[in-house]
RNA sequence: CGCGGUGUGGAGCAGCUAGGUAGCUCGUCGGGCUCAUAACCCGAAGGUCGUUGGUUCAAAUCCAGCCGCCGCAACCA
């Protein structure tokens, strides 16, 4: 009989830097559940990779004066070595950049094209020149200006291939709503009232604003976009339209595609979009997890270097910060990594519970039997209870990871860890040490809790993988004593089975200490990371900064700049940007809205004069009129308004 | 009136779908034990379950309103 099969995926990573601890989340929670279907006997593939292709990539390259290749080669380096620090069992690695997947992407976005799905047409929106690139209203930033030159956008138009997303609405919409595709399915009411209901728009599917990317077979001008070369990196790895692999009849569809929060509407609405559209069967699962928060605050990359997971593995073992993560991680929401919680929880959980009932329990056999157990036994009424929640624990666990809820499943492993250290104080095996009729009753106790360390032990292995074959050596346990065929069972090392006892598995952490030494760390890393910083900033101001194009005296004239007095200010309801404001401009009143709602309060505006753009364009802003701008200078600390001099007249004109 | 989530002892959370003595982890305090990594076991203190009103014999749980926080969407003249 051939195994069943199981295929895992995590995102492939955008390698526009190095790679940090929130890179781990995903892919150590992928690698526990990966290891654990193995251990069940199912055939797995587990996939990672990169998304190496896209503008950024292709800048980053320039600005490091390498090719965009040489430039990912190295970042991906970096993430193979962290999978290697973490012990992460992929069995395969995609990257975007592979022939076989350029190969399958450019026949992939022919078929959708030759089935017309995908069609000819025009992108228009904000184009930032110098950067060359186009941005959506919500990428720009709080001034409405290039996110990443900061330099003004225009309205501009390029010819672009669309894909048609209005076919797929319907099922798209019932696969959130009606399965249990999305994971946790709290998000699909979200996904569907704000992209599905008000009209699935086409999705833009090719660029000609940059090169580094897969060119359109059939029309060398264009790139395929992000979502088809990206997206399809789950099917082209099992080798859908190419040779080098042959896994796609095996794996497809996938069990679980696992995601952070950010990437979970591409996931949930655009891929099973592009996989209807090819008429493929649509993957099972969709994990939907939160973000790493750090000390309360949002991941961010500065954050990211300060929490290496290189130096944490160092310290504590891979084994432990795997742990902290998965246990803190519950589906949906975010978890915290501030150095107190993971050092409590390592020391409450491994130090405490687990490492020191295994050393307790192999000391005890060592000190009352030289290490071996003696095979007479004396069963007792005490062991039933224990025993039982041993036995149903496997079980338990094998439900929690279906439901990939991994937390869950840890703390289902960690009661019956608290049991056994309850046990021992229920039999006192040290009483029974003393007495030499009791023998028979100490070696039933050590070897229920033999056994059951046994079952914990194996249970955790995907969890923790490089210090459980060490709880085996200690334990006496045989690789087949630890099969998952014989975690449902009790009895199952060997009646006379030898303990070795061997070096502490999780050293328990002095905890004002160690946060002395990693805050330590962190300063000097955050100090790095600044001086890096200003030393980029520097490099950029030294560049010429680009001016707009040269204006006549006439053109100026054409924008009218007034003074006027803030008589009344409110927030514009249903925004969060807005701010509206009543101006006294000399010519009766005015009613002009400004997105500085960030930076102002109502009342640090009222009474205030500043100057206003007073021939401009009447619009309406979330439904609000505003006739009118105010001027406001951009800084590093935000949006600074003018202020003007109160001595000067309301309605001045100003040149 | 855009959509959704959330508010439970000091901290972090479960319980809410199918109303009926408010539970878990960490922390605090007291006790026990000594095999063990100053670890383990037991016990205690500590909660108007955001707020107001309603349904009910009975509400953390159902309904309505309000307040706070978070997210998504929109918006940035």
């Amino acid at each position: 009989m051939s195994k069943k099969p199981f295929y895992i995926t995590t995102p492939i990573y955008y390698p526009s830097g190095d790679p940090h601890i929130g890179h781990c989340y995903t892919t150590t929670a992928c690698d526990s559940i990966a290891r654990y279907k193995r251990m069940q006997g199912y055939d797995v593939m587990f996939l990672t990779g990169t998304d190496e292709h896209g503008l950024k990539i292709e800048q980053k390259a320039a600005a490091a004066g390498v090719t965009p290749k040489e430039y990912v080669d190295g970042i991906v380096e970096k993430f193979k070595a962290l999978w290697n620090c973490m012990n992460i069992s992929y069995d395969r690695y995609i990257r975007t950049t592979d022939d076989y997947h350029v190969e399958s992407v450019q026949k992939i976005f022919k078929e959708l094209y030759d089935k017309g799905y995908i069609y000819k047409g025009e992108y228009s929106g904000k184009y930032c020149t110098p950067c060359e690139s186009f941005w959506t209203d919500s990428q720009l930033d709080e001034n409405g200006c290039c996110p990443e030159c900061h330099r003004p956008v225009a309205l501009a138009k390029e010819e672009a291939y669309f894909m048609k997303m209005s076919p797929f609405a319907d099922r798209i919409e019932k696969l959130l709503l009606d399965t249990d595709y999305l994971r946790p399915k709290t998000r699909a009411v979200e996904l569907v009232n704000n992209f599905i209901k008000p009209g699935l728009e086409d999705l833009c599917v090719s660029r000609t604003t940059f090169k580094w990317g897969v060119p359109v077979s059939f029309d060398e001008e264009h790139v395929v976009y992000v979502w088809i070369d990206a997206l399809s990196n789950y099917i082209t790895a099992l080798g859908y339209l190419n040779g080098a692999h042959d896994d796609f009849d095996t794996f497809w569809p996938a069990d679980v595609h696992m995601v952070a929060k950010d990437i979970m509407r591409f996931h949930a609405i655009i891929w099973p979009a592009m996989l209807m559209a090819l008429d493929l069967p649509l993957p099972k699962h969709l994990a939907v997890h939160g973000w790493i928060t750090f000390n309360g605050e949002k991941m961010s990359k500065s954050l990211g270097n300060v929490i290496d997971p290189f130096i944490l593995s160092e310290r504590y073992g891979a084994d432990a910060i795997r742990y902290h993560i998965l246990r803190e991680m519950a589906l949906g929401a975010d978890s915290s990594f501030s150095n107190e919680i993971m050092i409590n929880r390592i020391n409450a959980d491994l130090a405490n519970g687990l490492g020191n009932l295994v050393s307790r329990t192999v000391a005890m056999a060592d000190k009352y039997f030289g290490g071996t157990l003696p095979i007479e036994r004396e069963a007792d009424a005490v062991d039933d209870d224990f025993k039982a929640v041993i036995l149903g624990l496997c079980p338990a666990v094998d439900g929690y990871i279906d439901e990939t809820k991994i937390k869950q499943a840890l703390e289902e492993i960690f009661k019956a860890v608290d049991r056994a250290n309850k046990y021992i104080d229920e039999t006192e095996p040290w009483k029974l040490g003393k007495d030499d009729s009791k023998k028979a009753r100490l070696a039933t106790v050590l070897y229920n809790l033999l056994d059951g360390i046994r079952i914990i032990s194996a249970l955790l292995a995907p969890f923790m993988p490089t210090v459980m074959p060490k709880v085996w050596e200690q334990i006496g346990a045989s690789e087949d004593d630890v099969k998952y065929e014989n975690l449902g069972k009790f009895g199952v090392l060997p009646e006379n089975v030898t303990v070795h006892k061997g070096e502490i598995l999780f050293p328990r952490i002095d905890v004002e200490k160690e946060i002395a030494e990693l805050n330590e760390l962190l300063e000097k890393s955050m100090a790095d990371a600044k001086s890096k910083l200003s030393a980029d900033e520097k490099g950029e101001t030294a560049e010429p900064i680009e001016l707009a194009p040269e204006i006549t005296i006439d053109d100026f004239a054409k924008v009218e700049l007034r003074v006027g007095k803030v008589t009344a200010c409110e927030k514009v309801k249903k925004s969060s940007k807005l701010l509206c404001l009543q101006i006294d401009d000399g010519m009766g009143g005015r009613q002009v809205v400004s997105g500085i709602a960030k930076y102002y309060k109502p009342e640090d505006l009222i009474g205030r004069k500043v100057q206003f753009v007073a021939n401009l364009k009447p619009c309406t802003l979330c439904g609000t009129e505003s006739n009118g701008m105010i001027c406001a200078a951009d800084t590093a600390d935000g949006v600074k308004v003018i202020f003007v001099d109160d001595s000067i007249p309301v309605g001045s004109k100003i040149r």
